[in-house]
This record gives structure tokens, sequence and C-alpha cells, in this order.
DNA sequence: TACCAGGAGTCTA
DNA sequence: TAGACTCATGGT
């Protein structure tokens, strides 16, 4: 499969890092198709950034090799790390689209994130907050994760939970809405906010993320928020991604 | 077979 | 309020 490989745009190790695309695109042996559309990911830089679309799902307004510079100063371990995944971008999608793959992601594999999204797309046709209300689920083995998304698909379909309101609000206001979800805690609303709403401050926290901070920086869990917000700031969803592929990679 | 996985909700001290 | 426990399923 030809494949995107710059500088500041690896297509394989964006769409291949956990992010979004990872479970609502399906990889084959020619490239990658949305399940949602049927589309086939363009494998050219320049079709691409002529999209509005992929612009935006890529975010190629952002200047990736600034960021990388900027938030590997004086860091050894996000200066290897952008070595060993030069290329890996933060994604930007669907924020229903996103909400569902993570809040199957809870303490799942990834692998089989994308069986049990793959699995929810065929029974729903595209899924959406009504069609996963109104169809039979039961028989995916979601294990308990089925009545989250039920129970959330009924809130934003049946009780008014606007999920496009939630782009109004600041980071702080918009992670304490989201875990009104049943399904949402801190975790998957941070993933929900960067992968599904472009907040590019968000750090979600995970095991390898957790273990990557404790092993590369000694930083305890209950202090990694604060570090991560102090050290990276702005551009902290961008370290994160960095230092959960590290993590996968080398632990 | 045992442990773990892009955790969240609930119980208990 | 913090920590322990439980949840469903399958990958490694």
């Amino acid at each position: 499969m030809a494949q995107i490989k710059t500088l500041d745009f690896d297509i394989a190790f964006t769409m291949d890092s956990g992010q979004t695309p990872t479970f609502t695109w399906a990889k084959n042996e020619n490239g990658y198709t949305e399940l949602s559309t049927g589309h086939k990911l363009p494998l050219n830089l320049r079709e691409l950034s002529q999209s509005e679309k992929y612009a935006k799902m890529f975010r190629l307004q952002d200047d990736v090799s600034s960021i990388y510079e900027k938030i590997s100063e004086d860091d050894l371990v996000l200066s290897a790390a952008i070595t060993k995944f030069g290329g890996l971008r933060l994604t930007h999608c669907d924020e229903w689209e996103t909400t569902v793959a993570f809040i199957l992601s809870q303490n799942n594999h990834i692998k089989r994130i994308q069986k049990n999204y793959f699995d929810v797309h065929t029974t729903c046709g595209k899924i959406t907050p009504e069609n996963v209300l109104k169809a039979d689920i039961s028989q995916l083995k979601l294990g308990y994760r089925e009545k989250y998304l039920k129970e959330t698909a009924r809130l934003i379909v049946e009780n008014g939970f606007d999920l496009t309101h939630i782009n109004k609000l600041n980071v702080e206001d918009a992670r304490d809405a989201l875990q009104e979800l049943p399904g949402v805690g801190p975790k998957v609303a941070d993933c929900i906010l960067l992968y599904g709403f472009g907040k590019v401050d968000c750090f979600p926290t995970d095991t390898w993320v957790y273990q990557g901070m404790e092993k590369f920086y000694e930083v305890k869990t209950k202090d990694v928020q604060a570090f991560a917000k102090e050290r990276w700031g702005k551009h902290a969803g961008y370290a994160q991604q960095l230092l959960f592929c590290k993590a996968r990679s080398e632990l």
C-alpha cells in the first residue's frame, strides 16, 4: 500500500495510533475505507490538503514541525519519540463517532474495540444516536459497555442532551458536561474532547500513558495532569499521543 | 491459565 | 473523600 510519509505527516502512524480513525476506518491492502461513508482515503498529500474534510481530519492547519520542536525542547523522552514516530499527527473527527469509539474503549484492547465498533456499524448502519438507540446490539458482545452506549444514545435522542453544545463551553465545563453521559469518565471525556472536538490541550491518561509518565518522567499518577499542563500546555495533546505510542512500543 | 486492556460506577471505611 | 471492588469479554 502506497503511503504518505513526510517529515510532518506519516499516514500509517496517524491512522493506526489508537485515535478515532483507528476505529472508524477499515484498513485493507489498498488503503483505508471510512465505515460511515465508504469513502477511500486519498493517499496523496495534494489531494488530502485540497479537501476541507481531510484538512480538518488531519489538522493540516497545525504546524507539526514547530509543535514538535517546542514540546521536545530539553526533553530527551519526546525527542526520541519524535524520531521514532515522526509524522504522527493528531486527528479531529466526528464528535458522536468519537464518543461511541471511546465508550467502547474502556478496559478494552484496541483490536477488540475495532471489532466492537465495526459490529455496531454493521448492525446500526450509519452510527447515529437514533440508530444506536433503536438497533438490537445485544448480540454484539460489547459487555457492560452495551448499556452505556444505549443510555448515552437515549440521553441525546430522548432527553435533549446536545453534543454540539459542548463546543461552546470552555474545556473544564465541557469535560464536566461530557461526564454526565453514562460510561464517560475523565479519561473518555478527554479523548472525546481531544479527538472529537479538537481540544489539543487535553491530555487523556490511560494505563499506557500513566506507565510512560512514571517510567520516563518519574511522575506519579496523581500528578500527571498538572505535570502535563505545566510542561506542554496548549500542545499537551500532541505530547500525549507521542507518549502513548512510545509506551505501547517499549513497555 | 492468568493477567491485562486507551475505565467507569458503586461500595465501604 | 480515597481506595477497593465489580463489571463483560477476549487479546496476549
